[in-house]
DNA sequence: CAGAAATAATTGAGATCACCCATCATTGTT
DNA sequence: AACAATGATGGGTGATCTCAATTATTTCTG
């Protein structure tokens, strides 16, 4: 009896909230969403955010690095790179050590634009955690945290798939 | 303080992963990622499965209101059900009282495979909550509910964003 | 030490996808 | 009857991701 024929549509459907995985990936692209807005602000992308947090702490870095830290294709970084030298937030430089390679280093706008991003970043934090007390808060940066270390270490990029496994493996 | 000049990489990288708000991205698109691969063995794209388990729920569903349900654009539901129909998941009726609009159903075959998709996304869901125990993924999955309850009522899809009158563009 | 293999940066070509607009048929409104 | 709103659809655009290939340099290996 409770069967509507075409009933209310209402967005966020119980069959899809239902899984954590449907959860965490909607969740996810608004929060995304959401954050490249604010950061559209100050000229920034993403992934220039991710660059400028990464290059912070670890001053000369090398682009394949950064790659890997940013879990994205070192040849994005390319293009990235080139937006955020023209901006004057970052310099290639030559790797003292490796003439392949660049030294990466951010400029002392760089470091100013950094801190206004990461003002924004509360402020897209604060809006997303919202409805959640510190506790809660608290309890999903560990609980999420734990999943993304866990997936990273299994998830070997789409890549790759079913080669003939003969590639060098990285031993930490 | 020790800093090495051009130290190792190594992936979730903690100047990042301090932001809840890229955790959740991360984790998610991971997430997507396997989801997506194991779905794709039943020959179905996430957004597929999304439209079976609406449909499974609210039988006879218009376009318009399965759009609305799974969070995407009624254009591409378009496409979406062409593909279902024609691997017989879905069929295209015509809307008892309304002569413009399509009364969606589930096939027998669609139900089936359905179910297999569920036994799939149980595997999924298994793979990425690993590192939980019962407890935690019960915290989890309502903490994220909370959000995602949260972030629809408040994100108004970047359609529409406000008139006409917001034409600002950010130019450096 | 020469030659081979691996690595760093880069370019460019597909492929995919989200978003948007225009169109057409139909419905609702006055 | 005229007009606005809605459902389905097609098409077009731009952004993004992935992959392959290229060049320069370094590291490995016999």
């Amino acid at each position: 009896m409770s069967e509507e024929p075409f009933s209310a549509p209402h967005t966020l459907h119980s069959a899809l909230s239902r899984n954590t995985g449907y959860l965490v990936s909607r969740v996810g692209v608004v929060a995304q969403r959401r954050f490249a807005q604010r950061m559209a602000t100050l000229g920034l992308t993403t992934r220039m955010w991710g660059v400028l947090n990464v290059l912070e702490a670890e001053q000369p870095i090398t682009q394949q690095a950064l790659a890997k830290a940013i879990e994205t294709d070192p040849s994005s970084i390319v293009a990235t790179i080139d937006q955020l030298e023209r901006d004057d937030l970052v310099q290639r430089r030559p790797h003292p050590s490796d003439r392949r390679a660049n030294a990466l280093h951010m400029t002392p706008a760089g470091e100013r634009t950094l801190r206004q991003a990461r003002k924004l970043a509360r402020e897209a934090q604060e809006e997303l955690l919202g409805p959640l007390n510190d506790d809660e808060r608290q309890q999903l940066h560990e609980l999420l945290f734990k999943l993304a270390e866990d997936a990273e270490r299994y998830d070997p990029p789409p890549l790759a798939v079913t080669e003939q496994s003969s590639k060098r493996r990285s031993r930490s």
